[in-house]
DNA sequence: AAATCCACCAACCGCCGTATG
DNA sequence: GCATACGGCGGTTGGTGGATT
């Protein structure tokens, strides 16, 4: 609901797919993004021949397809983590995800929704009951063996590799928005954003096969997304790809973002706003 | 064995802020 | 300065499948 009606809806959706991604469309999106990153997603679709809106090719790439994602259950610690800064953050759920790299914002969403915060109230209750309270009590399912439709036919698509086991575990926006915890924070996202996504275009290429990441297909990427700090600083680190892509003394830059991220924690710290999260 | 309930999670929607012409 | 395009976030929904009755 656009307030403004020359704006276009976000999805037009006259011939649009919607739902579930079918492995082809995975395969399509995952092809085209390590091709050519995704410096427009609006136009995504269209050039990668797929029938989404680029807004659901984002959230399909973000979400799920992803190389540096963590799939999986999520560890006790993983869960007291999300706790603790939802205790300090409150929903502002991309934040939180800044600081679990490999979760995204949608699935720790997810996992507050579906147990987390029916386990606090379950404690409160407990504690308003005057009972000792249990840290965990043991109402969630074991994971679901079975996954959904499109997560089972993408599994049988060996093609579109989104395992994490190579090691190539790429900082994202994970790393990027710590400054979000203070203030505005959508708008301090914002600034930080831009060069995150164009880190996460590039994590995509990190898991490239080398066939796949092929110095032609390089070569295709927008200038922009490569001439990126955050993709070249990573690009140093990565031995099989284009050498000439690897620009010197950009992995300092990223350095410098480590640093910067340690001083928004640091400043959060201080603040007193998270000062629960110091034990991390 | 069938019906129903419920947990999980992928995906959608609406809104907002920034970038751009 | 204004209008529009775009990217991103958080809230919510709907489909799926396991658990229970």
């Amino acid at each position: 609901m656009y307030s403004s009606p020359t704006k276009a809806p976000f999805c037009e959706k006259e011939g649009l797919r919607r739902g579930a991604w079918s492995p082809e469309e995975d395969d399509r999106l995952v092809a085209y993004i390590r091709r050519h990153g995704h410096p427009n997603w609006r136009a995504l679709p269209k050039q990668a021949g797929l029938l989404r809106c680029g807004k659901s090719c984002r959230l399909r790439w973000i979400n799920y397809l992803r190389p540096d994602i963590k799939r999986g259950n999520f560890t006790a610690d993983e869960e007291d983590l999300i706790v603790r800064l939802h205790n300090s953050l409150g929903n502002r759920w991309s934040a939180i995800a800044a600081q679990m790299p490999g979760r995204t914002d949608n699935e720790i969403k997810n996992v507050w929704h579906t147990h987390l915060k029916k386990r606090l109230d379950d404690e409160r209750k407990l504690a308003a009951a005057g009972g000792g309270g249990g840290r965990r009590p043991q109402t969630r399912k074991q994971p679901k063996a079975a996954k959904s439709a499109a997560a089972v036919k993408r599994e049988a698509t060996p093609s579109v590799s989104v395992d994490t086991s190579s090691g190539v575990t790429c900082s994202t926006v994970t790393e990027s928005s710590p400054s979000s915890a203070d203030g505005d924070h959508r708008r301090q996202q914002q600034q930080t954003q831009h060069a995150a996504v164009k880190e996460e275009s590039f994590s995509s290429g990190g898991e490239l096969p080398a066939a796949a990441a092929a110095p032609t297909a390089a070569a295709d990427m927008d200038e922009s997304f490569w001439s990126s700090t955050e993709v070249t600083g990573m690009m140093a680190g990565l031995g099989d790809m284009d050498e000439e892509l690897a620009i010197a003394g950009t992995s300092s830059a990223a350095a410098a973002r480590s640093d910067d991220m340690e001083f928004w924690l640091k400043m959060l710290l201080e603040s007193g706003d998270m000062r629960d999260l110091a034990v991390l």
